[in-house]
DNA sequence: AAAATATTTTAATCTAGATTAAAATAATGT
DNA sequence: ACATTATTTTAATCTAGATTAAAATATTTT
């Protein structure tokens, strides 16, 4: 699903750069990170990240901007494989935990827009509102096919969204871990979703 | 619920000034929200706040552990007040939200512990480690009460928690919210752990 | 292998913001 | 009102880390 041809070195280099960025942020936070904690995480020294953004603060835009386009990606591919809203809701949590702990991975959490400078900050306010619009419109979709339980859907979603944002507050890349985690939480956090089954059922 | 009689002056001002901080760490991390910021948001200057606190990093630490002090009164009230498991974890969720959003708010997210000198973040790491533990006991207390669904008590408290810690991310004190939070949020999270009601049932 | 281009480094600024010291103001007890 | 203590301010350092410029190295192209 949307792969590109042989990268040029400079958009692999890049991107390693904001793998690593992501991996700081997320742990010490945006000013809590040095470009030198950065790029000798690459075995770089700090000035060598200007040569692929022009300034720190672009280098946290280019991590959620980044971040935006996975979780996107996951959503969009959970839309076309699930069956019904409560899949697709699955099928999104896994494939963006996939995401998340794989090689794709760290992903930035977004925590500091607040931070960013206004035209940025208001980009990346719009793709998080429509990301979560999209959840919400997953869950209603869930609702009206009867698959999910009636529900808030703002605060389901947040609920929900909550719980994704927090992982990389706690998970640091242990592969068994991993695993676990993309098969348990949307089991976890779908579990709550289900419609209630009051009397018979046709369905399995 | 536990209060003090007649705090001196010093600790209610040294308690305005934990709120504000954990305020702007919540809004902009640690590193991002300077001294300045916090004093001003109180009407003070920068160098005020050191009469309070030795430093930056004890002003993030007493924050944290501020925090952690909320969090088990919450904890231990709902282990008091709830009859079992299921009820507990409800109610516990109930108490934290609300510590949040009113009066005692905003309760700093523990998101930066990284940045903490070692003694301090060991410290917060215990607490921390201890309220997830907590936690984990009122779901196992709820699974052999028979009122919570076995799981994987690790990672349903991972992920309940971290629906919890993100809340100060998407909430900024709009009163109508916070009682919807208050009332949506305990029953969202624990709908999943609800344990399946299978055939027939005595209660109710 | 030379030339041209791309990437990284070393060395040098520059600034925001943490911290400290001393002085000023406010609060409290007598 | 006076003296003492508590709190805050103004003014002055000091430093980490972002940024820039110029030089050095590596890579690609011809």
């Amino acid at each position: 699903m949307a792969q590109k041809l042989k990268e040029s070195r400079f958009d692999q280099q890049r991107d390693r750069i904001l793998r690593a960025a992501a991996h700081c942020f997320n742990q010490k936070g945006y000013s809590g990170t040095s470009l030198k904690d950065v790029a000798n995480l690459l075995g770089l020294t700090d000035p060598a990240l200007y040569y692929y953004v022009r300034n720190k603060e672009e280098l946290v835009y280019q991590c959620y901007v980044r971040a935006a386009a996975l979780g996107r990606e996951a959503m969009e591919q959970a839309v076309i494989d699930g069956s019904n809203g409560l899949e697709q809701a699955r099928l999104y949590l896994r494939y963006h935990i996939e995401i998340m702990v794989g090689e794709k991975g760290p992903m930035a959490i977004m925590s500091e827009i607040p931070s960013l400078q206004p035209e940025h900050r208001d980009e990346v306010l719009r793709l998080s509102r429509k990301h979560s619009t999209g959840f919400e419109a997953i869950l209603k979709q869930g609702i009206s096919d009867g698959s999910i339980e009636p529900c808030d859907v703002r605060m389901t979603g947040n609920a929900i969204m909550g719980s994704i944002n927090w992982i990389p507050k706690w998970f640091h890349g242990n592969e068994a871990l991993a695993h676990r985690l993309a098969d348990e939480f949307p089991k976890i956090l779908s579990r709550g979703l289900v419609r209630d089954q009051i009397g018979a059922e046709s369905n399995d």
